[in-house]
DNA sequence: CTGTTAGCGCGTTCAT
DNA sequence: ATGAACGCGCTAACAG
């Protein structure tokens, strides 16, 4: 089933089938919808292999991501791959779990001659890994972190870690603490660093010194978490409240705090970021965004820019204070301290 | 930059240059090397286009997936593209999210002529569906669901059911319940009804009858899970322990049970399926299965059936109990009964 | 508005 | 072991 036998059922050139059915113009109306109906009831589809090789586009879009499984970047995923959909846009997985695959993909550069765009999530590129993106000529656009010179989309990270500790302030925490993340291979985030700049302005601005040992990094994730709220409740002195990277980081610190004996937010004030779908059932304070209108907002991006049309290129996103049940005012006099030990995992 | 570039390069013609790369016999192993270095200094890659055009593979593979962000389907796609990138095989999302998008996918096959295979995600399709599917004339595995007479990779679900109401009938329940999942459209996912076929067996061969009142449906997720466990505390009489559908929904039970003043495991007993991420760190007992095993498993198949090999065709892997601090025997006297109202939420 | 023609870049015969 | 030539199915330029 060919373009040549739809042009002969229709008693037309394949060239007039070709112009019907990419929408281009030169074609009246009338053989246009005779040679859709046609081509409907022979339910034959165009070779984008063959569309491509002679000139067009290859109709897809390919994103290059840490991982998949993780809710913040399977739900930019999401949301980029929904508006893409609607634009008959193929979206193609680039992951770049850890240092050797993200070395090997700039190296490689495997989809090259694959893709109209790529999109990169929420990692900050090297000078030289820029430089092999741009050599595929397509276009770029980044979520998650807005990129000057690039398009982009993201929220501002340093607001973030800014609204986090305001209201803490605002409950009249004074030792207030931060786990904050580094990935497992010691670089960072570009999300941390900011955040935890945000979280250091807005406390001297409060005119509150900032405790070094009330700052811990810990790998990403509940296990993460947990361990940060160890070494915390491991201090002489603890804070009264923390300000966790995430979510699910806060989750493993709740999971610590409890397991230790402890009452959130008696015993410690706890706010995280994303308003992750489990932050509502475990009553958790946190900043919110929406991982998945990023995604597509930096769909509509790629298809604004792959129309020649000239988008608004960096574009932030508001976050929100979510208040639930896990901030509070201190308690004067109590103090987290732990009354059982840590299970070993948590140590 | 094209072939002939490479074949002039290295002083030979371009069929010589199309069978070093694409790793073909009749080369020599000298000019082989040659000729990839060449290519590897020129930086030049076969265009994928042209080379599919002329009779080769596309080298990708598209994924039928309800949704790309909840845990599982995303754990699935993880594994299997982790698989198929270490073949040089790309993945291509086609997400199908409700029953517009379904019948529209079905219909149309946007994914006809662009991959190699399709690996369709835990759920059942109708006989049209499968028709179409197989007039796109590439394979098509099944994961999730162990499929007859299909490439299928998945767990036995009824043998899920049987686990988690054995572990509650060994711990002493008889009054047993469960809360399970249609989807919004009212439409299954087969792993519910399988799965509600194990507890009911289950049930029957320890000679404990069905309350009827017992078995809740819901929609799937937190909020689903929530409202269900709200359901059977309005029963005038409840029971003592409740197996949901997958962790998400007991996840949910939980935060109904908390606030309605409630302890589990003390007032209501609690199980789950899945072993997602929170699970741990909720105490969740549950029956543990890995969906990004099965994506990886998936992605061999694939792999298998690309290279005309002839993989074994339905692949079930087994599921673990894992019993955490959410379930314990039932408590002679006690009997969950909402201490304050349901938050208006959960009703 | 429609038909004809010439590539697009590569795999694959068939020769040599 | 290597080269030449054809065709994969389509789009774009040109001709009518």
């Amino acid at each position: 089933m060919h373009m040549a036998d739809v042009a002969s059922a229709a008693g037309v050139a394949v060239s007039t089938v070709s112009r019907a059915l990419s929408g281009n113009p030169g074609v009246s109306e009338r053989t246009r919808d005779r040679i859709r109906r046609i081509t409907e009831e022979l339910g034959y589809v165009v070779s984008p292999e063959a569309s491509k090789l002679s000139g067009g586009r290859t109709g897809r879009v390919g994103f290059v991501t840490p991982t998949i499984d993780e809710w913040f970047y399977a739900s930019v995923i999401a949301g980029a791959t929904r508006v893409l959909a609607d634009h008959g846009i193929d979206v193609v997985l680039y992951p770049v779990a850890d240092s050797v695959a993200r070395a090997r993909f700039f190296e490689e550069l495997p989809a090259r001659r694959k893709v109209d765009a790529i999109i990169v999530i929420a990692f900050p590129l090297t000078d030289y890994e820029w430089e092999r993106l741009d050599s595929m000529n397509v276009h770029a656009v980044v979520v998650g972190i807005v990129t000057p010179d690039r398009p982009s989309v993201g929220v501002v990270d340093q607001i973030v870690g800014r609204q986090a500790v305001d209201h803490l302030l605002a409950l009249g925490h004074r030792e207030i603490g931060m786990i904050t993340c580094v990935d497992p291979e010691g670089s960072h985030y570009s999300s941390d660093i900011s955040r935890e700049q945000g979280f250091r302005s807005a406390l001297k601005e409060a005119g509150v010194a900032v405790n070094e040992d009330f700052v811990v990094a810990v790998r990403w994730g509940i296990e993460g978490g947990s361990i940060g709220m160890s070494a915390l409740l491991a201090l002489p002195h603890t804070p009264t409240a923390v300000f966790a990277f995430s979510d699910e980081v806060a989750f493993g610190a709740m999971r610590t705090l409890r397991r230790a004996g402890l009452e959130v937010p008696n015993d410690m004030s706890l706010i995280g970021v994303d308003d992750h779908p489990m932050a509502e059932s475990m009553d958790l304070t946190t900043v919110a965004q929406s991982p998945r209108r990023q995604g597509e907002i930096a769909g509509e991006l790629c298809v604004g820019l792959l129309e020649d049309a000239d988008p608004p290129l960096q574009i932030s996103l508001p976050t929100s204070l979510t208040i639930r049940r896990s901030t509070t005012p201190p308690r004067p006099g109590r103090r987290a301290r732990a009354k059982q030990p840590p299970a070993g995992v948590d140590g």
